[in-house]
DNA sequence: ATGACTCAGGAACTGAGA
């Protein structure tokens, strides 16, 4: 079973990429985020085609997120509970039957938070926070759960490539670590932290100043999985490669497999 | 170096991203 995220920055403009990661990585399951579109110009047909099923939450102009599953879904519940004023668009969560029972996974496009002296930034540790009561909820059903997304979250120094020049960056601030520290402590694990301690490992190049020719990377798209899905974790990847493609998204895919059956 | 790039919206630019 292979469950896998990528955010890629308006589907409309990747939609060939993601057709083609996809015929190549061949993952059960995938979260996108930041599709950038309306539920109703999300190109279905297209992932449909691939024997994907589609369930998307967008909204018009940014954020958007979406899960192809090869598997039907069981259950596609959409948005962040705890703030019925939050109405952007970054938070899907499903339910799919595998040959070892119920898998959940839930789609997450976590708020940026720049400028930190904004009301930006509280509003992403308060999306934090607000993740962090569900994920306690969720852990309760003793299953395999897969949260996987765009963190915007650097955990550590090693995740950027000049963490002084990152020192007061929304996505690196103690606060923003701390509370993605809570998250595990619920008991949680990261799935690219329990395979390798290899410093150097991004997941996201700026489109600016040559960010992926030096790369000067950050570490911001992550796995996080409950105890019984990291007890089935077989292996991670980060597809790299998808940055050298033309009009590339400024993220790369994250996978990994467990041995939930199949694959 | 206050930059650099890419997207959506909507018709010249701004806001957002990270």
């Amino acid at each position: 079973m292979r469950i896998a995220t990528w955010n890629v920055n308006s589907i409309k403009q990747r939609q060939d990429h993601a057709v083609a990661w996809l015929k190549e990585r061949q993952p059960d399951l995938v979260c996108f985020q930041e599709i950038k579109c309306v539920d109703e110009a999300f190109p279905r047909e297209a992932f449909e085609a691939l024997g994907y099923n589609v369930a998307v939450h967008g909204q018009k102009g940014f954020n958007g997120v979406a899960v192809l599953s090869r598997m039907p879904f069981d259950e596609v519940t959409t948005g962040l509970p705890g703030d019925e004023a939050d109405v952007q668009s970054r938070f899907i969560e499903v339910v799919v039957s595998t040959p070892k029972g119920a898998l959940r996974v839930c789609g997450i496009y976590l708020p940026n938070g720049n400028p930190p002296d904004t009301e930006k930034y509280p509003y992403k540790l308060g999306w934090m926070a607000r993740l962090k009561t569900l994920i306690a909820m969720r852990l309760a059903y003793e299953e395999p759960l897969v949260i996987a997304g765009d963190y915007n979250v650097i955990p550590a120094p090693e995740d950027v490539h000049d963490p002084a020049l990152w020192m007061g960056d929304a996505l690196f601030l103690p606060k923003t670590r701390a509370a993605f520290r809570e998250m595990l402590n619920l008991g949680l694990t990261e799935a690219v932290r329990a395979t390798t301690d290899e410093a150097k490992l991004y997941t996201f190049w700026d489109y600016q100043a040559g960010a992926w020719q030096k790369n000067n990377g950050i570490r911001i798209d992550h796995l996080l999985l409950s105890p019984q899905a990291a007890d089935r974790l077989k292996g991670v990847g980060i597809d790299k490669h998808t940055r050298t493609w033309e009009k590339p998204s400024d993220h790369v895919p994250v996978w990994a497999d467990f041995d939930l059956g199949s694959k």
